[in-house]
DNA sequence: AATGCGTGGTT
DNA sequence: TAACCAAGCAT
């Protein structure tokens, strides 16, 4: 059996892929405000932590306020972690404010208030992983780096390895070719990062992918055998109705849409199940997403 | 390495 | 309509 992200021995070439793929997100891609120039380092930071796990389409208008707000890295340091909080409003995983807001902290107190340069120095940064880390470094400051997040995989599982869908979990395999197909000169490399990236979520789309659109649909593995359906272990679905999670949704929404420090009498009301309701606030404070006061009142966290 | 972590749109 | 999906990270 095959390992799955291997090429196929019909896989294309990677410099058969750059210029087609390239060529291709000069023409399409979108106009995306943290793609202007006057985003710089900061905006780009900050879009990479929005969407993470969020679509474009509702990460925009956050986005929009919080760079007015907050133009710079020292702007958000000084405030408190609750406001950022606040002001992430229903983008989920609120633990991504708190943690923009660390790294704005880390930012300010570290790097004179500059976004850094280097890779290793971002990555230390609280909330930015490999892909982050790739990302702030090829799209604000042009550098080389394999950039591999879902929609990368995606294609490289398609295009290169000749399967539906990428492995679960980013493999060593896929690192590995993703260092492979990058191109050697530095600008090139991170063009092609950003329109590999874009192919994924525009054409080469989980579902419903539009291969008449794509501009290597000649040399694509996957649609040379056929497009054979996934096969393996079923990515894993993320169950929601009933969750600690979702208990904490309600919880941070109350905080969030409150003035000062809530009673816990009116947190009592968003979930009728007590231990549940006890776990998720208990949670919540343990995640410093919450902060409880004298007198079982609670607010979002002033530091 | 498997799991927990929000939210809302789409099919 | 329940399931799936959306530029991951931390533990």
């Amino acid at each position: 059996m095959t390992a799955p992200t291997k090429p196929n021995p019909s896989s294309p070439s990677a410099d058969a892929l750059h210029g087609p793929v390239i060529d291709w997100f000069e023409e399409n891609a979108r106009d995306l405000p943290w793609r202007r120039a006057a985003a710089g380092p900061w905006g780009v930071m900050v879009s990479e932590f929005m969407l993470q796990q969020t679509p474009v389409s509702r990460v925009l208008p956050v986005y929009e306020q919080w760079l007015a707000r907050w133009p710079r890295p020292a702007d958000l340091a000084k405030e408190s972690p609750g406001e950022a909080v606040r002001a992430w409003g229903r983008l989920g995983y609120p633990r991504r404010a708190l943690r923009l807001h660390g790294a704005a902290v880390a930012i300010a107190e570290r790097h004179g208030g500059d976004v850094p340069t280097e890779h290793a120095q971002l990555l230390a940064l609280p909330g930015i992983g490999e892909y982050t880390a790739a990302a702030v470094a090829s799209f604000a400051y042009g550098q080389r780096h394999a950039v591999l997040d879902t929609n990368v995989r995606r294609v490289f599982a398609r295009a290169v390895t000749g399967v539906q869908y990428p492995p679960n979990a980013t493999t060593a395999a896929e690192r590995k070719l993703a260092r492979a197909l990058l191109p050697e000169d530095e600008h090139t490399a991170s063009r092609w990062a950003a329109a590999s990236m874009e192919l994924g979520a525009l054409i080469c789309t989980a579902k419903n992918e539009s291969c008449v659109r794509c501009p290597i649909a000649a040399q694509c593995a996957w649609r040379l055998a056929g497009k054979p359906e996934h096969e393996g272990p079923p990515r894993r679905g993320q169950t929601y109705a009933g969750t600690d999670r979702q208990v904490r949704g309600r919880l941070l929404a109350v905080l969030r849409d409150a003035v000062g420090p809530v009673p816990q009498a009116a947190l009592d009301r968003v979930w009728n199940e007590p231990v549940q309701r006890a776990r998720a606030l208990d949670g919540l404070v343990a995640d410093g997403l919450v902060e409880p006061l004298p007198g079982r009142l609670y607010r979002l966290p002033l530091s």
